[in-house]
DNA sequence: GTCTATAAATGGATAGAC
DNA sequence: GTCTATCCATTTATAGAC
């Protein structure tokens, strides 16, 4: 029985990967249950065996994304100085979230927001607030070695991660500009930790 | 004939008006042409007699945003001391961003600037862009007046929008928090001029 | 479980009366 | 110019053979 359930989750995690590509690729109002199914290789009958609407496929994706997407974001590296460690976070964050799957899935929650509001906030949940506290609980301990000065790690990481990543994410969701070449994000970076680094250094007096 | 004239442009923008509410309300791939007819108490004949296609229509809707948006970008203002200019126009732009049409035309044309790829650009050109410029502007007059350390204005004026806006209007874009009050905003702001000031206020050797 | 065929509804777009 | 009525393609979703 349970080889017959995993095989059953298979097809169905297969089916959630194709639809996942065609509402990536054309967004939610495109794409039809006819689109899937061809590309799936199958027939709409199976995709309506495994869901009972394409509301449902969505919203599969979406939670499926979700899933991927908090494992991503666990791991962050935990060595070097202040300068290395902020920098190496900014652009591991930055990286994921510029990448094509990452702005894809953005762009679909945040345009069918209206139709699915609880899915944005599930999405959210799962990814930018768990970077956010990442952060926060690095800068935290940054503070407390003194390489920082004292203040709110909470307004200091929403902060840091404006600086460091708002800039180049948000020209992407906008499509103004080309994907940017690692020379690119790591001048941005540098910035943006010069200029945190000035506000949030320790005090000299 | 200008009489005439004139009436078939009240009642095209009439057109692009109701468009657009539905076009907002519901996204691109939701509304129909006869949704938009039935609102606007005529007929989808009508609507073909003024544009071509659903896809000229919806052209059209963010075209003339773009030209709204524009001319609500031109003001800013100009007295008070740096820390009082720096707010002031990061409220400015802020309570603009976050304003639920300023939001929902940014909704649209993020989610569907895959089929409309040019209306993307255009209206980033006509927005965000419009308003770094002015800010760029501003922030390198305070830097010859001398109260701002000299710096490159360009990446400066990237980094105070990033600070003062970024953070709120991220979550408003993402539905994750409901209109903020005007102490909310305040404080946002506060903070953002606060970190802004001790990075780029003026060295004291 | 998976397919083919089809139902039932709705979409964009057009023709023709007035 | 505006309406009613309609065409035709496509959509979601289902029924029934295998």
């Amino acid at each position: 029985m349970a080889a017959r359930d995993a095989a059953r989750e298979d097809r169905r995690e297969g089916i959630i990967d194709v639809a996942r590509a065609c509402f990536l690729a054309e967004g939610y109002g495109a794409t039809s249950m006819s689109t899937i199914a061809a590309r799936l290789g199958g027939s709409k009958g199976t995709l309506y065996n495994y869901f009972r609407s394409k509301e449902e496929l969505f919203e599969a994706v979406v939670r499926c994304s979700c899933v991927q997407l908090r494992m991503r974001l666990e791991a962050h590296p935990e060595a070097g100085d202040v300068r290395k460690r902020l920098e190496g976070v900014a652009e591991a964050f930055l990286r994921h979230l510029i990448s094509p799957e990452a702005l894809g899935i953005q762009r679909l929650v945040i345009g069918e927001g209206e139709r699915f509001p609880e899915l944005a906030r599930l999405f959210y949940e799962a990814g930018p607030r768990i970077g956010l506290a990442h952060m926060a609980e690095m800068i935290s301990g940054l503070m407390d070695q003194g390489v920082l000065r004292k203040a709110d790690p909470t307004v200091a990481a929403s902060q840091f991660r404006d600086l460091a990543l708002s800039g180049v994410h948000y020209l992407r969701l906008w499509r103004v500009i080309e994907d940017p070449s690692p020379e690119e994000i790591a001048a941005r970076v540098g910035a943006a930790v010069d200029t945190f680094l000035r506000a949030y250094g320790p005090e000299q007096p």
